[in-house]
DNA sequence: GTGAAAGCGCTAACAG
DNA sequence: CTGTTAGCGCTTTCAC
């Protein structure tokens, strides 16, 4: 049976090795950073002005590429930092410029493959340009709005913020406003700031679409809660494009067709289950991400059944697992938005206008062995 | 065939819409976060000083819990500080303070499953303690280098640093306590700072005698590069543990059967590729992550062939996925290591004496259909 | 082209 | 218990 396993479990579990305690003076196991690190006396932009015999505010001139300072001067003052290997310490400079270059992604779940593609791809833009990038994890509600009022976090701790389909109300959006605190979005477009994604409907009537055209008439959804109020607004699109698809084709909705995953796989699992149970379950089921359609997959495993013989499966995401299990799926390049986001947020921050209200970006079907005709 | 495909691409490709510029005067779609955001006067510490008709320190000691000051008066500051919604900015006080409040996680890459789970885990921690937490990923020596030298980033801009399986050399290792920067290490163990990850060799010799007891005797190894002089210690350990199995087994180790899969799933795919191609093939591979082995399983796939029917496959991790596609797995717990990382760094920060040396996680095989009997 | 000095907003002695 | 004050290290007018 899958998943049933000899737990040959390592005789290693849970080895605590070498409890070190030096409060008591420094014995123990080779001096496990508990001692006071002695941190060598860093230079300060004082020192460098003295060494290059100059003022401080040409120190800080020179290094900053500023004009107004004489070439010679600029590299002797230049060589003198390089040697001394002097760096602007940030928390000073940020205080100064009240900014500090650096930026937040926010996420409602971490493990995610398709945050963690945003991720990478942000932190890309992010190494590029030099600008630190801090991510925080946004569970619920509660967390977003906590995180958005000036009750917490952000605040001056960075210059702008990528929501990741977090879904912002208006009151979040004037709030984030009134703060000053520049902002792109990923997935919902708010109006007010630039923002990326794709085209969910176009995405949930494309997938929805190539199951009709293989001659399926039940299909089922697989999605997020559909009685969310506030909740992302990327699944009610898909929906949308799905509930399109189907009435141009003429089909009724069948609300019990349609289950919440919450884009987890074992949330996909669960809801494939619930539509297998179903009294006239669907010939097809459209999942709204890959990895609940891998749930899916794995669903109809477990009851002996397979697709696409027993029921077609479509995702979307292209994850990097699609190809190995054959999924059919409507791709995207997810760590392409990440890094258009940053660099639109970074853009912004380093005083150019806004160039883009939203970036709408590449969509394809990827047709696999996991559809097929009825 | 696997992976080929109907493009029906988007008609929606590409689409930047709204092209807005600002520079000549606010017109364009919906003020686009070009003006001049206001961003209302935020409250000082002054300004709650004064509205609360105390002393600045005062309120500095009352907002932070600080001891020597009454009861009345910590209420009086604390309300007045929330209804002017105020907070102290980050920026001054770690000017004032030389403590950033904040943690960086150095990651080799950041979209593989096993470090996203490590930046899950510590997420969750900074969370809870109110640290900040910056990803950055270091992509090979050079990156790793600039990193730790005084040279760049880091420096001042947080208090401690997590390097999950970034080879530290003795040189990055003094040159980090020199800098005074608090230390954790994930994977790799250093014997100046704490460190966690699991017992990498015996995992090798966990899987490989699977295999063995199973009654191969030619097994494939998929891991890095066996070449890197200074590479990651984690891949060389578990080579050591599969070494020693075959040892004890009686079996001579074959250059050919270990190949380089650079723990991706392509990567996985080309080594599966040569191992294959090999005049003697492997019965078995043991692929260290399970990433690569489903490259491997893919690889076998595109060739007609199947695990465990005509090659047994086993990876490490146990990914969200690997029950799905019925993989043998060693498990390990990645976004535990994260979170105890996280801890043992933070709470090192917070001035308590570090207690572990070395925390090895739990590891359990888990056998799944890709492994059978030769 | 360069320097002097006034902050940026907070913390931490040191007095009272 | 509370207030005064001197920094933290850098940036930035404003003079020279």
């Amino acid at each position: 049976m899958p998943g049933n396993v000899a737990h040959l479990t390592s005789p290693h579990v849970n080895a605590y090795i070498a409890v070190v305690n030096t409060s008591e003076g420094g014995l123990g196991v080779g001096g496990l950073g508990t001692e006071p690190i002695p941190g060598r006396a860093r230079a300060t932009i004082e020192d460098v002005a003295a060494a290059a015999g100059v003022s401080v505010a040409t120190v800080s001139r020179a290094l900053r590429g500023l004009p107004g300072v004489a070439a010679p001067t600029r590299e002797r003052v230049a060589s003198v930092a390089e040697q001394m290997s002097y760096r602007a310490d940030p928390a000073a400079s940020r205080l100064a410029m009240g900014r500090s270059r650096s930026i937040a992604v926010a996420v409602p779940l971490l493990n995610g493959w398709y945050f963690s593609q945003i991720v990478a791809g942000a932190e890309a833009i992010c190494a590029l340009t030099g600008y630190d990038m801090i991510v925080v994890g946004l569970y619920g509600d509660a967390a977003r709005r906590s995180f958005i009022d000036a009750g917490d976090s952000i605040h001056r701790r960075v210059d702008g913020v990528i929501f990741v389909e977090i879904p912002l109300t208006e009151n979040d959006v004037s709030d984030l406003m009134a703060r000053g605190l520049r902002t792109v979005t990923i997935g919902q477009a708010t109006h007010r700031f630039p923002s990326v994604g794709i085209d969910d409907t176009y995405v949930g009537d494309l997938a929805t679409s190539h199951l009709l055209s293989l001659g399926h008439t039940r299909i089922g959804l697989i999605g997020d809660q559909p009685a969310n109020p506030d909740g992302r607004v990327v699944p009610a699109l898909r929906q949308t494009g799905y509930a399109q698809a189907l009435g141009r084709a003429g089909i009724a909705l069948d609300p019990k067709l349609q289950v919440s995953g919450s884009f987890t796989m074992v949330g996909g699992l669960a809801a494939m289950e619930t539509l297998l149970e179903l009294a006239d379950p669907p010939t097809a089921v459209f999942a709204m991400s890959d990895e609940m359609a891998f749930g899916a997959l794995v669903a109809m495993k477990q009851r002996g059944l397979s697709a696409p013989k027993d029921v077609s499966i479509l995702g979307v995401d292209d994850h990097d697992l699609s190809e190995l299990v054959g999924l059919t799926t409507v791709r995207q390049i997810a760590s392409d938005h990440g890094s258009r986001a940053a660099r639109l947020l970074i853009s912004q921050l380093e005083g150019n206008a806004s160039t883009v209200a939203r970036y709408d970006g590449v969509v394809e079907l990827i047709s696999r062995e996991s559809t097929a005709g009825t």
